[in-house]
RNA sequence: GGACCCGUGGUGUAGCGGCCCAACAUGCCAGCCUGUCACGCUGGAGAUCGCCGGUUCGAAUCCGGUCGGGUCCGCCA
């Protein structure tokens, strides 16, 4: 039976060593409490005849008859107790009664292990103790899943339910502790290089643009909401203007838009902002700063290339087909058309193969990827290839195999003729055994279509070295795309991004009248002080140099189509606040549920989260959202309409 | 908004028209066991196969719907 005045009431502690744990050099220092003395990591073979408290989970309990060993777990890992019989038959009666996630303190001497029964798999492995006393500290109800088992697979919607046994788990305290050195990191690099952390509001104005906002109806105002931010975009424009500087800020975002593996409704954004700086100085930063992170948190990690690769948009496009690119592996887009064109006397393109001549002739292109080893890939496999190129958008997928003897075989080979498809599979950089995939399309399907397919096949074929963290650069997007439906230009990114200083000029229409936009405007081809950071082939982060000049930002957002009074009502504050001696600033937002699952080795941002929700974005845990009381809405002065009866 | 995959004792799976009031492993319960570390041995309990409807002589199995989870497209300045 547990004694209930044991359980309630903390044992004594008296006695015990506790200078381990008071050591200040110690990783475990402060861990020392009155139900133990040490963490279930932390006892070594130098401790063998010290007393020694531990308290934690039963891992697991091996029965012995007169001799009983119980695995107790803790966040700092796992420590064999030993109860005898014969030293205290009080304790074996205790032990015996112990079953799986109870909650016990021990307490005995820590022993050598018996020459012969030390565990190398344990770092505590050499020593165990020997338990005079047991308390349960608290029982617990058999877990709906292994805590115990690393490996076994567990049910997703279990793992959300019980995330606080999910976390139990090694592997979730190991990625979570490993987010924590991510952010201590972070904030290091950033107080030492002269940054200030400002928090900003959660509660905030919406803005009909970007992402859907979360919206929060205002009981004080009834009939008016705030939303959540985005990110704190605008707020910390405006700490440069109040002359803050180098702000920076772990700041929790929230759009609602659908899930993916990484893309959760509430995220983590590292949000920085630097005044008196052009594009370099903010790259540089960051890059640094990203560099001295990586190597405190994961330093065992490989680092692809220091300084980062940079690319323009325009050259991640026409190479690697994305302006995400995963740069642990060539596998490079090569164009065509050069060996097609030649074709015929007067340079028009005459493959014989109609889809490629049409393409070109209509102003496309012919792009190919090649793939290794990959020459004698059967029907099936070229199949499911030319599928999924269909589903990205092509009209189809043309491909050439080299054979081993170094010929070069495929259905199109017959239009072609054996010389051509030669020399395109030679551009194509075709070894024997590769295999050649060719998209003829407009420029922008063709570069998508084969980077996805780059991106997937890299992934199946296992190009990218997983220990690699391969950042890099891709800046200078275009400021605009023409938004067919609405006949205006839209900002590719930030509604703020500044324009490169060489395009300043091209910030105007045709026919001069900002407000009669066409697609072929001069706007369409000025590039903004735009930069994104990526990771292994994952958007990090992205930002610019703002436009800090008046003149210039009216003439962007009249560009955009927007009203003055909806300029107003949308951006008021920054407006006005533009006018008061705004700093040339700029500055970027790095996802840190992305970047702790990329150092974490996952590729679902829900590994790195404690809380995440699901793909209909529920909280299996807590059982959100619910329908709220009605006393509630009433306050609000709200009501649901239209809104279908849930039943069951 | 759309496509695809999954849902069977506590957990992970098998079974995919009758041989199944459902099998295996593990977990759980009881007993035995003094050197285990995924301890071992013996015995036992535990599922109307997510839910609703249909087809059929007969449904875990086929069909439709629905709910939940996942992956992806759209969406995500």
């Amino acid at each position: 039976m547990i004694d209930p005045s044991r359980v309630n009431s903390p044992p004594d502690s008296g006695g015990y060593d506790t200078r381990a744990m008071s050591d200040p050099t110690s990783p475990v220092a402060g861990l020392a409490t009155p139900y133990r003395t040490h963490t279930c990591g932390a006892l070594r073979a130098s401790d063998a005849g010290s007393p020694a408290r531990l308290a934690g989970w039963v891992h697991r309990r091996r029965d012995h008859g007169q001799l009983i060993f119980i695995d107790l777990r803790d966040r700092h890992g796992l420590t064999q107790v030993v109860i005898d019989a014969t030293d205290s038959p009080e304790a074996h009666e205790i032990a015996s009664r112990a079953r799986s996630e109870f909650v016990v303190t021990v307490a005995g001497e820590v022993a050598r292990r018996l020459p012969g029964t030390e565990n190398p798999r344990l770092p505590t492995g050499e020593i165990e103790l020997r338990a005079t006393e047991v308390t349960v500290l608290n029982e617990a109800k058999t877990p709906p899943f292994y805590i115990n088992d690393p490996d076994a697979p567990i049910d997703e919607t279990l793992r959300l339910k019980y995330r606080y046994l999910d976390i139990r788990r090694e592997a979730m305290q190991r990625r979570l502790e490993l987010r924590s050195r991510l952010v201590q990191a972070i904030r290091e690099v950033h107080h030492a290089s002269g940054f200030v952390e400002v928090e900003t509001p959660n509660l905030i104005k919406s803005t009909p643009e970007g992402a859907r906002d979360f919206i929060v109806p205002s009981r004080l105002q009834p009939g008016e909401v705030y939303a959540l931010p985005q990110s704190p975009q605008q707020l910390k424009q405006l700490l440069m203007v109040a002359g803050v500087d180098r702000y920076f800020q772990i700041a929790r975002c929230f759009r609602d838009e659908d899930l993916r593996g990484d893309r959760q409704p509430e995220f983590t954004q590292l949000d920085l902002e630097m005044s008196f700086v052009d594009e370099a100085t903010v790259m540089d930063f960051v890059e640094r700063m990203a560099i001295e992170v990586s190597r405190a948190v994961v330093p065992e990690r490989t680092l692809l290339a220091t300084p980062f690769q940079r690319f323009t948009y325009h050259e991640a496009m026409e190479r690697f087909g994305s302006d995400k690119p995963d740069v642990r592996f060539a596998m490079e887009l090569v164009d065509l058309a050069p060996e097609i064109r030649g074709t015929a006397a007067d340079g028009a393109p005459a493959s014989g193969f109609r889809v490629f001549d049409e393409a070109l002739a209509g102003g496309g292109r012919v792009k190919a990827i090649t793939v290794p080893g990959l020459g004698d890939a059967p029907r099936s496999r070229i199949d499911e290839l030319t599928e999924a190129a269909k589903r990205f958008g092509a009209r189809g997928l043309a491909h050439l195999s080299v054979e081993a003897s170094g010929s070069v075989k495929g259905p199109i080979v017959k239009f072609l003729g054996e010389d051509l498809a030669e020399r395109l599979a030679a551009r194509a950089g075709a070894k024997p055994g590769d295999l050649v995939l060719i998209v003829a399309d407009s420029s922008a399907v063709t570069n998508d279509v084969l980077g996805r397919l780059r991106a997937e096949l890299g992934t199946q074929l296992g190009l990218a070295d997983p220990d690699v963290l391969a950042y890099a650069w891709v800046h200078r997007f275009p400021m605009y795309q023409w938004d067919v439906e609405n006949g205006r230009w839209d900002a590719t990114h930030n509604p703020f991004s500044g324009v490169l200083p060489e395009d300043e000029v091209l910030l105007t229409t045709t026919s001069g009248d900002l407000a009669q936009p066409t697609p072929d405007d001069p706007a369409g081809r000025a590039r903004a002080m735009q930069y994104d950071i990526v990771l292994n082939g994952w958007e990090l982060g992205g930002g610019s140099v703002r436009i800090w000049r008046h003149d210039l930002l009216e003439r962007s957002f009249a560009l955009q189509g927007y009203s003055r009074e909806r300029m107003q009502n949308m951006f008021g504050a920054m407006l006005e606040a533009f006018e008061y001696g705004a700093p040339p600033h700029g500055g970027i937002a790095l996802g840190i549920d992305r970047w702790a699952a990329l150092l974490a080795y996952q590729v679902n941002i829900r590994e790195v989260m404690a809380f995440p929700k699901t793909q209909s974005g529920s909280d299996l845990m807590l059982d959100a959202p619910s329908e709220p009381d009605p006393a509630q809405l009433a306050e609000l002065g709200l009501q649901f309409v239209g809104v279908p009866n849930r039943t069951g």
